[in-house]
DNA sequence: TTTTGTGAAAGGCTTCACAGCC
DNA sequence: GGCTGTGAAGCCTTTCACAAAA
């Protein structure tokens, strides 16, 4: 497959998708393009995704549940090693083939199972409290989808998703059309991507397009 | 308020705070600060949140639910307008103080109520025909949080909140800590933001700390 | 011929640093 | 003295365009 095919499945620029991955090494062959499976486990091997790092959540309210039930970790290259809640009626509930257990248990368990990530999507005024819980407990990263501020010791990296920001950035598209920033009109049509860490995104879906010409 | 302030409360530099609002107009005083309320309210003029623009949710399984019971709509300048799904078992549920409708009337209530952003929280496969249907009701955004690529005609913007995407970026910089920016180790501890787009909620959680002098 | 890998150019974003204002 | 608004510098990302490889 050639980098112009990744970039139309992706939504990219070929030159972008050939510069993106000649950092991690020379996968391509001239004239013919890149291998994608080869690919696939290079770029995998590249992000630290291909060996299953433990990620527990902590709230299991719906977003919890939502999370826990997706298959997003399985293909991100990543297992649930264990699901917390504080409410005594969710502690003990089942989800996704785990039982919820207490928070108390929470440092104690990622200490143990040498958790790599803690997902927090309990409410916002909880969710300083479990990050502090979770770094005690030695997780690396926290992603945060609760709408506050989480604040670490320096080495463990906080990401932080927030959906009223995102509504926000397309009302501001809708409020001044003109600072949109034109798309190509192309067929096929592209989205909006950000940069090298798509890179596995970019790969699976030209993988999935490859294998279903028409549409979904 | 003054620009190192907020710069401190929302995790950026002083400096890109002042340059930002200065794409809006002249609204601090030199020697004095900023006014944070009247801040506030030019930002959301300027981000067209500050007249509750209708959104639709489409897909009311564990994460439509999270995001219809949310706050976030409104505190970011929405209101909810209408959720929808098609499974029997969900629609006529009341969620958030609405009842679930089913996709069939989706296209017109979104045409109706003049709709702004169509929310998809389906499955993978649904995703791109729900989109369609959005389209076709005249909403000018959709946030896609399934896990698939959506196209749109040219003026329809489309964002995508990818949630394995997220997981791997934290895979990556714990695979390679030496690609981590170094954050600044001076308190308060920063946290990474993007660009001009997040300002209201760099004043929010300003306000926010200055109403609550130590922590949560 | 097709397509890669990559210098160089272009473009954009962030930070510095300071004149000017309060 | 303190702080803003902003030109200029620095840095980073994206795109171009082409020599080299298959």
């Amino acid at each position: 497959m050639s980098s112009a095919e990744l970039a139309d499945a992706s939504g990219v620029n070929a030159a972008k998708v050939r510069k993106d991955l000649s950092h991690f090494g020379t996968y391509g062959t001239p004239g013919t393009g890149y291998d994608v499976d080869f690919l696939l486990g290079q770029i995998r091997r590249e992000l630290g995704t291909d060996q299953d790092r433990p990620v527990v959540i902590v709230g299991i309210g719906h977003l919890g549940h939502a999370l826990a039930r997706s298959q997003g970790f399985v293909s991100a290259g990543f297992k649930l090693a264990g699901l917390f809640d504080n409410d005594p009626r969710t502690v003990g509930e089942e989800v996704g083939g785990l039982i919820v257990r207490h928070v108390s248990e929470l440092a104690e368990l990622c200490a143990r199972e040498r958790v790599s990530v803690g997902v927090v999507t309990t409410p916002a005024f909880a969710a300083q409290d479990v990050a502090d819980q979770l770094v005690s407990g030695g997780v690396g990263a926290i992603l945060n989808f609760a709408p506050a501020l989480v604040v670490t010791p320096d080495p463990v990296l906080v990401r932080h998703v927030d959906f009223s920001a995102e509504l926000q950035v397309l009302a501001f598209y809708q409020a001044h059309p003109e600072a949109v920033r034109t798309r190509e009109t192309v067929p096929p049509q592209r989205r909006e991507i950000d940069s090298v860490e798509h890179a596995v995104e970019e790969i699976d879906s030209a993988k999935a397009a490859s294998a279903r010409p028409l549409g979904l």
